[in-house]
DNA sequence: CCTGCTACTTTACGTTGTAAACCTGACGCC
DNA sequence: GGCGTCAGGTTTACAACGTAAAGTAGCAGG
């Protein structure tokens, strides 16, 4: 019994999906570079090499958050009307990517793709077929909206500004350096549009997302 | 006289613009991650702390490297026919992307942009509305294109295959650690479509922007 | 009681960015 | 001509990183 309560109170032990979860959550906070194995392994109690039982690097660590952030997204479904689905899907990618922004450049980048990356690559690719589309434009499709879809989520996570308040103090660092005047076209869309209140950047995800979907629609019908 | 040849054996000085193009190069053959201070100043015949006499650091180093990549992006021309010239553009940045793809997460993160950074937008934007867009649909096409343009070098960056051949291989060691049929629709359209030879998935490109480009000629018009 | 395994710790190494101090040859100035 | 100043390098040093290698504590099964 005296054994027992020194058990209870012994560490929980590590298990791949705790560590996942925390790492995912460092790397949240502070990016990528903030997430070194001492101090993940200092959140969990435990010292850096602990986690080498459970991981055979730090690039495995990184492959297993990638497949959580995949498991995130919504898989479309596989009805007829690939436009909602679509429209639902990439809503939902871009929704997880500014989640995890660390994410962008590595979800397509393992060579040791997940079951949740296979899965949902399946998904998508079924979705289009049932809506309609021969192979060669499902291929067309479903790069056109990921370079977009990911292209969004890295402008934006690059952005050196959030709100539409930032602008100006960003914008004026910026240029401070150079001659008035000498960006002029830069100058105006700044001051006329984007400083503008109740501008926001994330609002552009939308536009161009319904334009790409009606020139798909054009292609499907065409075919 | 026997001083001025003992000159003349003397190491060139270095230069910010000699370390940057070192830089440049360095970074373009192994990633970002081959660039080390160390290396970096042995390629130049230095010592690692002499960079730090001409960069504040290493970030301010990148910050130079990244405009210098700026510099090569053929700016749009400000005639009318602004869909020409987007599209020279889009090619433009994308070669540039593909030339220097450790530059891709960089571009627009800078805090201090370069001179040849805000003269490229500064120019784009011009184009756009001597093309006859207004300031918000100026705003749209942009983010956009860089979307898309960004996005399509980023996935291409990323895929774990270069040539048709290569896929093969690739694809069979990704899903052999899952059960055969698992992903019907992903293997479809790898054996049936790229696979086959031919196919580049850098021929994509051409493909979604001319499908952006006519759906904003589109919007060009409604306005 | 021994053996061996699992989960974790300890120690150590090479590499990184960079602060701080030092050296050195060229140039301006009286 | 001598002398101070200084730009442009070198040397040394440090903390933080990923991780290899070896050690250890506690339990399971024979």
């Amino acid at each position: 019994m005296a054994t027992d309560i020194a058990k209870a109170e012994r560490r929980v032990p590590l298990t791949r999906e705790r560590v996942l979860r925390a790492a995912i959550e460092r790397a949240d906070q502070g990016g990528l570079e903030a997430l070194t194995m001492r101090k993940l392994g200092q959140e969990l109690g435990v010292e850096a090499m602990a986690l080498y039982h459970h991981f055979a690097n730090k690039d495995d660590l990184v492959d297993g958050m990638v497949d959580l952030v995949f498991g995130e997204i919504d898989l479309p479904d596989g009805g007829p009307d690939w436009k909602r689905a679509m429209r639902k899907r990439a809503v939902s990618v871009r929704d997880a990517l500014l989640r995890h922004r660390w994410a962008i450049g590595l979800m397509e980048s393992r060579r040791t793709p997940g079951p949740a990356n296979l899965r949902h690559h399946d998904a998508v690719i079924g979705s289009l077929r049932a809506g309609g589309f021969d192979i060669a434009t499902t291929a067309h499709a479903y790069s056109l909206l990921d370079s977009y879809i990911y292209g969004f989520a890295l402008t934006k996570m690059n952005l050196p500004f959030e709100t539409s308040e930032e602008v100006g103090e960003v914008a004026q660092a910026m240029l401070e350096p150079f001659p008035a005047g000498e960006y002029p076209h830069l100058m105006e869309i700044l001051t006329d549009h984007v400083m503008q209140p109740g501008y926001d950047y994330g609002d552009e995800f939308e536009y161009g997302l319904e334009l790409i979907l009606d020139g798909l629609a054009k292609m499907h019908d065409q075919a």
